[in-house]
RNA sequence: GGAGGGAUGUCAGAGCGGCCGAAUGAUCCGGUCUUGAAAACCGGUGUGGGGCAACCCACCGUGGGUUCAAAUCCCACUCCCUCCGCCA
């Protein structure tokens, strides 16, 4: 959520800021001229407000002095008040309310350094890497025992069986079995190691609560992307951004806390509604997928060297794995609602030919923060809301999917990543059996 | 699932219809004392909103209700604790 008071107090540059994003300065207008409407109202109510406490003050001096017919007179005065008075905070509150409903629906400003652009085409690739990069070797060229896609060697070496998946959760429920299911295994558990020297791993639970998901901004915009469990009032978390933004919801975080770095493996569910139809194949997209999530709550200061860390695992994860990938800096148009700027990573497989988006690393800002209400004390000051910052590192399906259609050698085979081979036992090569 | 107890400020913990935004203690900040520190003592220390300001309003788990007046009474819900049952 944007904050009230700067819009207030800088209309224009929020107006810029958003218009970025395709968001028209009307929108805004009417904003600030229902919060001024808003805060008459407001006035008016509690000026009567404070009459009627006023009044029953003097309602309790009367009784305690035996004044029992001023007493009387005086209740009956502040009744009449009252009654006004809930009148006017109704109307108050049901413009505070309409106020509350379009600021929640703004999107997050874009930082200044965010290309333009106004849906995908305008973001910008940064670089890209591929092994043996830094000694001059070229992209790479692959072969055509490479050029086999993920789900038919999955078929074949017994890894991969989505017609089981299907079979029992429907399609795009992927069902990894043998070496297939410890090559999922492996990556979450290398990633989770990687990352436990500077990050507390959080187990958390896979539902959320209505309240948790609304306070991530998953709720209600996105509801058509969340399986919901409705009994029970829960979601299956998107992805464990969730949970871990929520953790100090409400709080008021010692500044010597700061940044509190934490990581969660986890099941992330997407109904994948809007997306009917597209990359139904195999694992590139998928309605339940494993991610190693990295986040930290941090102060404003510390939010970029935060994302530069954050983004820098990830690469490292896509290196140690040996995977050509590229960076994309989002433009305004592209960036999520909550995100003022977002970096993208994106991997390329060759069996299917294409780069695969397997993190994304995002900046909030204060914007999360201030709707999960997380703050901080700094040094001699009042709370102030943390900034939030968060990626992947990584999401395992189509790092799976890569890695099998990259590493598959002319017998079929597929090379295990080196860092992932002690998982498996010391074995080099996954076979069929 | 059954029975009971509870939810109050950064923390602990009083209050159970009328200057209660809330005692007390801890924490933290400032001061006195001290060569310095500790201890002791004194003072200050919630959040959010409105108003140029004086000041006003809201907030005692959440949402309703009663009342001139609610942290305090009533109802519903959520969560936590204890005991019993069931069960990994």
């Amino acid at each position: 959520m944007i904050d009230l008071a700067l819009l207030r107090r800088e209309p224009d540059d929020v107006k810029a800021a958003l218009a970025r994003r395709g968001i028209s300065s009307s929108q805004i207008d009417e904003i600030l001229v229902l919060d001024a409407e808003h805060r008459t109202a407001m006035q008016a109510a509690e000026a009567l407000r404070s009459r009627v406490k006023d009044l029953s003050r003097q309602v309790g001096e009367a009784r305690k002095s035996g004044d029992t017919r001023r007493a009387d007179e005086v209740a009956a005065e502040s009744r009449e008040l009252g009654d006004e008075e809930r009148r006017a905070s109704e109307i108050a509150d049901a413009v505070g309310e309409r106020v509350r409903t379009l600021l929640l629906d703004l999107p997050n400003m874009p930082a200044a350094e965010v290309p333009d652009g106004l849906d995908e085409t305008g973001n910008v690739e940064l670089r890209q890497w591929w092994p043996g990069m830094d000694e001059g070797a070229p992209f790479p060229t692959y072969e055509n025992h490479q050029r086999v896609p993920h789900w038919d060697i999955g078929a074949q070496l017994g890894l991969l069986d989505l017609e089981t998946g299907a079979k029992l959760a429907g399609s795009m429920f992927p069902l990894f079995r043998g070496d297939g299911s410890r090559l999922v295994r492996a990556l979450g558990a290398y990633a989770l190691n990687q990352h436990a020297d500077e990050y507390e791993e959080i187990r958390p639970p896979t539902f959320a609560l209505t309240e948790t998901m609304t306070s991530t901004g998953h709720l209600p915009k996105n509801q058509i992307e969340m399986y919901a469990i409705e009994r029970d009032d829960l979601w299956a978390i998107p992805t464990a951004e969730v949970p871990l933004t929520s953790m100090r919801r409400g709080e008021i975080i010692d500044e010597a806390d700061l940044p509190i770095k934490m990581t969660a493996l986890t099941a992330c569910f997407r109904r994948e509604a809007g997306a009917a139809g597209r990359d139904t194949r195999g694992l590139l997209r998928v309605h339940e997928f494993d991610k190693v999530e990295l986040f930290a709550y941090c102060t404003p200061e510390q939010a970029q060297s935060c994302f530069d860390d954050v983004l820098a695992r990830a690469e490292g994860l896509l290196q140690d794995f040996g995977l050509p990938y590229r960076v994309l800096d989002l433009c305004a148009g592209d960036l999520g609602t909550s995100s003022a700027r977002t970096f993208d990573l994106e991997v390329y497989s060759p069996g299917v030919d294409r780069w695969l988006e397997v993190s994304s690393i995002s900046w909030f800002r204060d914007f999360q923060a201030r709707r999960a209400n997380v703050r901080y004390r700094p040094a001699g000051g009042s709370p102030t809301l943390v900034h939030t910052v968060n990626g992947s590192a990584l999401a395992w399906s189509r790092i799976w999917a890569a890695i099998v259609e990259t590493n598959r050698q002319s017998d079929g085979s597929v090379l295990i990543p080196p860092p992932l081979q002690a998982f498996f036992g010391g074995r080099t090569h996954l076979r069929s059996r």
